[in-house]
DNA sequence: AGAGTATGTTGTAATCATACAAAAATGATG
DNA sequence: CATCATTTTTGTATGATTACAACATACTCT
């Protein structure tokens, strides 16, 4: 994806993963550097170099290393570094947090979770995707368990688009509806982790039944390999208790993306089409008082 | 909300804001800055002073207005700012957008509206919702038209805490529900405006029956008024045809945070009952080849 | 032992900050 | 409304700090 200048080298990350390729004394910098990356930049080269028990000369050619023109340089990177990083690393919830803590928490884990899948999404993937879904007859989404809520989502965003759109939680219904399916019906199989049974054997008889399959899912994962075409969705390594709910905004941005995308390829006509849909809602709503909106 | 450091002074922000109330040279300066700020960055003291045809300790002064100890200080700051600032100037979708512009575009917006909901959200509304919830003997989430998902998800979510605990997505359902409430029932309604009639309608009924009543939804909206404890979530000003859908990413979020205060506040025994619930779904599983996980 | 690399020392040039003085603006008074 | 005092703003000169380059030394590995 397209990356801000800024994102492409997060200079702290960058200064952890080479720590073994530096020698000694460089090491010894990006330790002190490390220990306490904001006080860093606050720091002259001198004191920088004392913390590190090194000399200032070496403090310059460390910062070289790192593809600055300079201290000063390296500083203003590091400070960058620090400020698009640090609401993204996310500590755990813990026990003892207080409300206000572990919300901040989980909202900043889930921002950074975005932006993982945000850097990880192929254009390539995405657009072929689109492509699948604008050609549709009809659209089936599916999903179970945790990522039912993201099907019937889909359901309601794409039934703005005036397309025979629905969406199925349980296998069931999932699998009578693959079963029925007829060339120009489009399924999309939302799985977290690709590999639940049930969700494989009903895309591929969805498939069978010359179904193009779209999978929201891990790369990689069975189910992906059964998709005509694949979404990839890597999923995050947190094993943390509290907070494994992180992976359904990723896919319901997906699905926005799709719609969007969708939406675009279809030209003006349609957005028309959506301001209507939005118009018909109004009678069923109270007169705003202050600056509400749709 | 708690707010790192650096998210509290947008140096760039504070810059444009008080633009009026700087004298005639401070002035030039922040023209200067303005004009290029990522090129400010690399500036030396003497660079900028001449770029904005001052004199140097003029430069100086102006660094401290901003509360900067000088004006390398000054420098990491507005590194920071820019860093900070730039991902979340989320541009809306334009019609000749590439795939992979409109979809940062998307993941971004998707990003900044979290950011604004996180400092938004206020930490009495929330640890208030928590301990309703808490003491609830059952649960019933309601959320109609595109607020559907997000109780769909929230049921999934909750149900892991052992609690009775029900979505209903249409009006009829949740009315009737609504109307055999009873005093330790407690019903979590969501609405992104707050002025669906309908939702108002059934909040009342359901508090009239004795239940306690928490909205999600915008603060100062009807519904707002008709609950027992609110948790605001001020709706987002984008008018974008393309992406109406953010809100419900932040309501979810919202959800995350509710759940894992109440386990969180539940303790550790149910933190067992939560494994034992991610164990029980293994056998539908395929084995895992990768790392991939639940 | 000696080539080659890594690190430190010294000195210089730059960058930055302060003190002070000049200039401009303000405003009070006859 | 002119003049002068007072405050504020701005610039000059100077001194302090900082960063860097050139060189020298120490270390490493064959």
């Amino acid at each position: 994806m397209t990356r801000k200048p800024h994102m492409d080298d997060n200079l702290l990350e960058t200064i952890k993963a080479r720590l073994t390729t530096l020698n000694r004394s460089e090491r010894k910098v990006a330790e002190a550097i490390l220990r306490d990356p904001a006080a860093a930049t606050r720091y002259s080269i001198a004191t920088l170099a004392r913390e590190a028990d090194v000399s200032e000369p070496t403090v310059n050619r460390f910062c070289r290393v790192f593809s600055a023109t300079g201290f000063p340089d390296f500083k203003i990177h590091l400070a960058q570094s620090i400020a698009t990083g640090t609401p993204y690393v996310s500590q755990n919830v813990q026990p003892d947090d207080t409300v206000a803590q572990f919300a901040d928490k989980i909202m900043l884990a889930t921002m950074a979770n975005l932006d993982r899948a945000r850097q990880g999404l192929a254009e390539r993937e995405l657009a072929s995707a689109i492509d699948y879904l604008i050609q549709a007859r009809q659209i089936h989404f599916f999903g179970m368990g945790g990522s039912a809520p993201v099907a019937l989502d889909a359901q309601y965003k794409f039934f703005r688009f005036n397309i025979p759109v629905m969406s199925y939680q349980d296998a069931l219904m999932q699998r009578m509806v693959a079963a029925g399916c007829t060339t120009g019906d489009v399924v999309v199989s939302i799985s977290y982790t690709g590999r639940t049974r049930e969700i494989i054997d009903i895309a591929r008889i969805a498939r069978e039944n010359g179904a193009t399959v779209i999978g929201i899912t891990a790369p990689g994962s069975p189910l992906a390999n059964t998709c005509t075409a694949v979404v990839s969705v890597s999923p995050t390594e947190d094993t943390d208790v509290y907070m494994p709910m992180s992976s359904r905004i990723v896919q319901l941005a997906v699905i926005d993306i799709l719609a969007t995308g969708v939406t675009l390829k279809r030209g003006v006509d349609f957005q028309n089409h959506l301001k209507n849909i939005k118009q018909s809602l109004r009678p069923t709503r109270l007169p705003e008082t202050g600056s509400g909106k749709e």
